[in-house]
RNA sequence: GCUCCCUUCGUCUAGUCAGGCCCAGGACGCCAGGUUUUCAUCCUGGUAACAGGGGUUCGAAUCCCCUAGGGAGUACCA
């Protein structure tokens, strides 16, 4: 495949949400794969739905995924600019086009004219469809004369273009995921293609641009698939090729039917949005992948694996190895539900897969906010112990406080079961004996403890566990030999001699 | 209502185009067992699906028809 060009293209109303962005990485694959041109397109046709920040917040959300756009607001490029609010001019000359080539009309029915039939239809049985079948009943300039209508246009009557849809055809289109979806054109209505306030609708911009930025795949979501019978006809009225159609399958919400939405997110305790969002207007938060401590290669994978699959039995994949196998051919149609618990699943194998010294040199930082102060080898060897227990570097703190400070307090559970009256004796010989070791190191600790309990013939799970509450603060943790090396004898024996001090 | 799309384990899915290799495979989750001085990790095993009905065929998850269910769209929004 030669030339590929695709666009994503949102409409900055708003975050970014995760629907959104794997729509532009199922582009941004697709245009690696075969060489070719990735671009972002903002649709801001609607000024009245314009939210101060989306379109900062839509870059940002792309740029930490790793999609990369070679064409765009930021980028430029040969078919700039790319915000449709400033390609204005663009969009009315082609509108006039169509109305010349007899595809498209001038409607002068008011935004209250419309609501009125809409409820008068209502009443009926019939909606109100604005098609052939009504039209010439209607004001438009099919139903005036020439006359009226260049009198209600020079006299500054509000008009819209709208698309004359053809009668008794049928559209029939080509989409990769889909295949063959053929639609008659009776069922369809007479769209409108420029708006009063001098803008283009998506409709007539999508196309006019598509055509001018030589896009090659139109890669969208499945709640497009329903306007594409219109798209292909403008094409046609236009005399344009067509680029070539994929409708990607919805995201669904995890629990019961329907898109998902926003609101999802904040009711199941996950995000929906690629980075936190902080509306404007109300100020209402929402949080993000990226401060909920994902990592964007899990994020990514997470999503690519929503709709679309390899066909083989490997789950986990580069931003590079997706880009090899990726094909929209494999893209399913159905829509695909949305699954938290396996987004952190994924992130887990992430955090695995990263090196020491990266998940080491993340933890160190959040340790620098708590204010504690260590170094980074230290960090490092505390890291290594316990990173395959958590899902986020921000978790590791949970498993680990311990090697950085006493416990505070001694889990009451534990304690009821592991501190009988003769263990504060075994304690203070356990000390006298750490006391003797050298070295100091995980293998003589283990080595002098299983001597004393053997020789003493102690209980080794009421003996350990005791040891471990007293330096971890309650049942968990690594090894111990390998807790009391890291914080060293001093602080070990310290702990002790506390902990017995403390239960008696 | 109308138009279009979709339908394999609870979830993501393989298998469907080229019918037998599938009494349906993998992963997440869940459950059980094992490893372990604790917790977790990890390992092993288990759970669980072709929406329903007809047909075609020696043979159907795969092809055809019907039914049911779900979703999207139906704005001078994108």
């Amino acid at each position: 495949m030669n030339n590929v060009r695709v666009r994503f293209a949102p409409s900055p109303t708003g975050p970014l949400h995760i629907g959104g962005v794997r729509t532009a990485l199922y582009n941004y694959l697709f245009a690696r794969k075969h060489k070719g041109t990735m671009i972002l397109r903002i649709e801001d046709t609607d000024q009245s739905r314009y939210v101060p920040g989306a379109e900062e917040y839509i870059m940002e959300s792309l740029e930490w995924s790793g999609i990369h756009i070679d064409e765009g607001v930021r980028e430029g490029g040969p078919h700039a600019p790319y915000r449709q609010s400033e390609r204005k001019e663009i969009y009315h000359q082609y509108a006039l086009e169509l109305i010349e080539k007899g595809h498209a009309y001038y409607a002068f029915d008011t935004p209250e004219d419309l609501e009125n039939l809409r409820k008068q239809a209502e009443s009926g049985h019939k909606p109100f469809v604005y098609n052939f079948e009504t039209r010439l009943h209607l004001k438009n300039s099919l139903s005036y004369s020439k006359n009226e209508t260049e009198n209600s246009i020079s006299s500054g009557q509000p008009y819209v273009i709208r698309f004359k849809t053809p009668e008794h055809s049928e559209v029939v289109m080509q989409d990769i995921v889909r295949g063959t979806v053929v639609v008659k054109t009776e069922t369809l209505d007479d769209k409108v293609l420029f708006k009063s306030d001098g803008l283009p609708t998506y409709h007539l911009a999508n196309i006019v641009d598509d055509h001018l930025m030589g896009i090659s795949h139109v890669i969208r979501g499945e709640e497009w698939l329903p306007s594409l019978p219109l798209h292909v006809l403008l094409y046609e009225a236009f005399g344009w090729q067509p680029p070539v159609f994929a409708h990607l399958p919805l995201l669904l919400k995890p629990d019961g039917n329907g898109k998902l939405s926003k609101r999802d997110g904040d009711r199941l305790g996950f995000p929906v949005f690629p980075l936190r969002w902080v509306d404007p207007v109300s100020n209402e938060v929402s949080s993000g992948y990226r401060e909920s401590g994902y990592f964007p290669e899990a994020f990514i994978n997470m999503l690519a694996f929503l709709g679309w699959n390899p066909g083989t039995e490997q789950e986990l994949f580069s931003i590079d190895e997706l880009t090899e196998a990726f094909s929209l051919e494999r893209v399913n149609k159905s829509g695909a539900k949305f699954d938290p618990d396996k987004t952190k699943w994924f992130n887990h194998q992430y955090l695995l897969k990263k090196s020491a010294e990266e998940i080491s040199h993340l933890f160190h930082a959040i340790l620098k906010q708590k204010g504690i102060n260590t170094s980074e080898d230290y960090v490092f060897r505390v890291v290594n112990l316990v990173r395959d227990r958590v899902n986020f570097v921000h978790e590791i703190w949970n498993e680990c406080y311990f090697f950085f400070e006493a416990p505070e307090s001694f889990d009451e559970q534990v304690v009821q079961k592991r501190w009988k009256p003769e263990t504060a004796g075994q304690i203070r010989e356990i000390v006298s004996i750490l006391d003797e070791i050298d070295p100091f190191e995980p293998s003589a600790i283990d080595m002098a403890i299983k001597e004393w309990i053997i020789q003493k013939g102690y209980n080794t799970g009421a003996v350990m566990n005791a040891i471990r509450l007293l330096l971890v603060g309650t049942s968990k943790g690594p090894h111990l030999s390998d807790i009391m090396h890291l914080v060293g004898r001093k602080e070990t024996t310290a702990r002790l001699q506390k902990g017995i001090t403390i239960l008696g």
